[in-house]
DNA sequence: GTATCGGATATTGGATCCAATATTCAATAT
DNA sequence: ATATTGAATATTGGATCCAATATCCGATAC
């Protein structure tokens, strides 16, 4: 018998997946413009490491499609076209519909109580760009009920591509309320177990907003 | 003006993407057994470089979901699942399906006859492992008229994971005559143009395809 | 005889060094 | 003045070397 906790050292992340993280982070947050090159020098010493694991990073980046990565020129952020931006958006719309639709069945009372106090924390958050993850929180919190795993990280992968062009399009205009709206109306069709409803009031917003961002950016990036 | 033909050996591939294509088509084909581990020393013998460009290939397996690689432990052939695999079927059939939709109306009758002589060499080939090639290869004549590069991607990520158990499937019985059948009947849709046919037809090529599966195999792998 | 401990070996992750090439900019020819 | 050439610089891709740790196997205690 184990008389002492272990704390797993030996599986605390490597040098690489921090720096991936952290990268992403930024990339998804939008604090890394499109086009911004990536220099492996500069990063690795912002990390107090050498440019191996930033490499690797940048290689894990490149498979995920948030940076591209030319020989000899290094790696820069990955802008999306409009035509880009809208399929992914398309794309979306009709995984994440499914997968609410077969969500819906298995909800329990505390996923629900979840997802709410996520809208509660919506309304009542002060940051805008906090918005992105209670909104992101929100969707996965409910999407994770259908114990579909590859779907959702299928989901995940479509997410960061498009997460920025989200954001600053939700502090725009009417952004805010709308989400809220059809946040409300999502939930309450979980609560009352109609999956179909939850299933096209899903595919609405998420079209919605790929309506709204083609109207509010003429042209996203290059 | 160019006087001489310009060969471009600068962008030639890096050896880690030569490593890498190696090594994801050896695991799609069932080369390499589920659970195998893929030694970087080995690996950067046998294509006569260091252990680096090793390495990028493996993390870029990695985010892939072909390999699944454990600190000082290494990389491994990562198998599925009956659960997951099942999973990954399902997904296909959602959005192969919605692709072949909206692929009919813009299918030219140059992509007609390139699918149909893929059936024909289907039908004729001799050696059973390239089948799977040639199934891939119908499949995506006709997905690729739909312009969704995104889409694509996806799917071709999909189909990565599980094409070592299909190709093992479409040998056994009647996968074979099954999946001729079902070929022609959905080209037949794609020809007169019945998109919702199509698609439908599609979906349940597919979803057979998992269940042949399920029933020959009581679990794939781990 | 069996279980436990300790060192040898194998293998990975990261650091440092070298080679190749794109880019920049000054010098020069027209 | 402008276009072209060539050297200096910057930056990436890969090779070699070092550190950390998991695994294997023999020695030892009971």
């Amino acid at each position: 018998m184990a008389k002492f906790q272990t704390v797993d050292i030996g599986r605390s992340a490597s040098a690489a997946s921090i720096i991936f993280a952290a990268l992403r982070r930024a990339i998804v947050e939008g604090d890394l413009a499109d086009g911004e090159p990536l220099r492996q020098d500069e990063i690795a010493r912002s990390f107090n490491t050498s440019r191996i694991p930033v490499r690797e990073a940048l290689t894990m980046l490149e498979q995920q499609g948030l940076v591209k990565t030319e020989r000899y020129k290094g790696a820069v952020v990955a802008g999306l076209s409009m035509a880009e931006a809208t399929e992914i958006f398309d794309f979306r719309a009709l995984v994440e519909a499914e997968v609410m639709r077969r969500a819906v069945p298995k909800m329990t009372a505390e996923v629900l109580d979840t997802a709410r106090a996520c809208l509660e924390r919506f309304a009542a958050a002060s940051d805008p760009m906090h918005y992105g993850d209670l909104n992101r929180e929100f969707h996965e919190t409910l999407y994770r009920a259908s114990a579909l795993p590859y779907h959702l990280g299928v989901i995940e992968n479509a997410m960061d591509r498009i997460d920025r062009y989200l954001r600053a399009q939700l502090v725009l205009s009417d952004g805010m309320e709308r989400a809220r709206r059809e946040h409300l109306a999502i939930l309450d069709a979980c609560a009352k177990g109609e999956a179909e409803r939850a299933a096209a009031l899903t595919a609405e917003h998420i079209l919605g907003a790929r309506d709204s961002l083609a109207e509010h950016m003429g042209s996203v990036s290059r």
